[in-house]
DNA sequence: AATCATTAAGTGGTCAGACCAATTAGTGAA
DNA sequence: TTCACTAATTGGTCTGACCACTTAATGATT
């Protein structure tokens, strides 16, 4: 016999989260089974599992085969708040992102150096914002560097915000890039 | 009737991708339903829902509740690589990390204004690179910075490797630092 | 009584089948 | 041809079972 879903993925994150903070659960203790989540918070099991699978992912929680789930050892929990928050429920301030982007846009600007060619690609592009800023991420060949501004970036066009630059300054942005390189 | 539980999440993870890449999928397709995924890869449905939704948190595929399972838009599937591979398998090549971390502290040094009470703050902590490094980071008042820093630093930690900077270094950063706000 | 191998209980991992909810494709009447 | 309706498809959730691993309890041995 069902209950109705009233569940949903994130309202289920949340739940467990609040049992964490209410249960004043600290780095390294175990959180309750997953068949005892299941009850307490009136829930599948299957469902509690997703939550804790994407918890973990987070690094918030820990699995361990046949042992228990953990909170995780460190200040990492410390992030509970802004972690589960902004990944999971996309809820950050939006200046944030777009600071963030600024800032590492930036710095492929100053990691970079401006060879002919690399210039050439991005004035080609210096019409679309998106393809501009993509373009110069990329130059960086650190595989790291571009995964975390990809993260950053596809909640950026999630907020349906407009462009990061004007015309304006991206012309501006290559040209003091160039400047950078040639002692001309 | 059991077969035998031959899977795993991550190989499971890496089934998907190798189906995604070998249909020659393109950014919008739609990808098999979970049931069918689920006889294709001789795997319950379950676990393929489980993969799924990691593949969803790394931006890799959307689901759309009645409609199906869809490769993201954009290049972003070009990742699949680097993300599935790194975040779940924790396989990045340890010169990316601590380049990365280098990439990040330095940005925070330039973002930074450097009072002389930030100034001190840093020398209290100049003997432990790990407590250097986190207060230069916490300086940055911009959360999603702190977050990815976090995630980047806990890799880091995982590598068991030396000091990221020599005591020599962490004091010529401050010296360095300190100069660039006073016109002295 | 102390030690250690064995056993039982507990917990995460997987599986199977069913039903709910939303979308989409197909159908037929206007 | 158009559009409302229906059926099929697909993701979302639930239930219960069994497997694999860990941990605590048990009991025999020394």
């Amino acid at each position: 016999m069902h209950e109705k879903h009233a569940s949903s993925f994130h309202e289920n994150i949340a739940k467990i989260r609040r049992l964490i903070v209410h249960s004043s659960l600290v780095p390294g203790d175990r959180l309750p089974s997953e068949r005892e989540l299941a009850e307490t918070l009136s829930i599948s099991r299957a469902s509690v599992r997703e939550a804790l699978r994407a918890l973990s992912f987070l690094g918030i929680v820990e699995t361990r085969h046949g042992g228990g789930t953990f909170l995780c050892e460190q200040d990492r929990h410390r992030y509970i708040e802004i972690l589960s928050e902004f990944i999971v429920t996309k809820q950050t301030k939006a200046s944030d992102i777009t600071d963030m982007l600024r800032l590492l846009e930036r710095m492929a600007f100053s990691e970079v150096e401006p060879t002919l060619q690399r210039v050439m690609e991005l004035e080609a592009v210096v019409e679309d914002d998106r393809q501009f800023r993509q373009r110069l991420i990329f130059g960086l060949k650190n595989e790291l560097f571009v995964r975390i501004w990809s993260e950053v970036n596809r909640f950026f066009d999630g907020l349906e915000s407009d462009d990061l630059y004007t015309l304006e300054e991206r012309k501006r942005l290559i040209e003091a890039w160039r400047g950078m390189g040639m002692p001309e």
